[in-house]
DNA sequence: GCATTGACTCTAG
DNA sequence: CCTAGAGCCAATG
């Protein structure tokens, strides 16, 4: 027994990014402090970078801080794209989203022009 | 146990 | 807008 706390940290993380509602993206950083880890924003892309296909977590919806997907190897990043314009999401000509539109709030979501 | 790496972020130039 | 450097922290070798 005890020995679950080793998975609690990742469970943590994976457990934050589902919150994140579908048509929204996060930040990685963003996630990391809702988790309660708030200098460890690669941590939560080394999490979902070991990610099982099958799992239901939406690792899609989480951008890096300027709003563009993160560069890494092979196709996942061309897919990742996809799927957020399958959501609803659409992309600058630089392939930026707009922070404006699209970043998931907590709460304070209430301030628009 | 140290050195390298990385799906990050911030500040300067 | 883009590049470079530094800071940060866990995973990996």
């Amino acid at each position: 027994m005890a020995n679950d706390s080793l998975s609690e940290v990742p469970a943590r993380i994976i457990a934050t990014v589902s919150r994140v509602p579908r048509g929204k993206v996060a930040t990685y950083g963003q996630i990391a402090r809702l988790a309660g880890f708030p200098r460890n924003a690669r941590q939560v892309g080394a999490v979902l970078k070991q990610l099982p296909e099958d799992s239901n977590v939406p690792w899609h919806r989480i951008v890096n801080a300027s709003g563009r997907v993160s560069r890494r190897n092979g196709q996942a990043q061309h897919l990742q794209r996809v799927l957020l314009e399958g959501e609803g999401i659409e992309f600058s000509d630089s392939g930026r989203l707009s922070f404006a539109r699209y970043l998931w709030r907590k709460a304070s979501d209430a301030n628009l022009s």
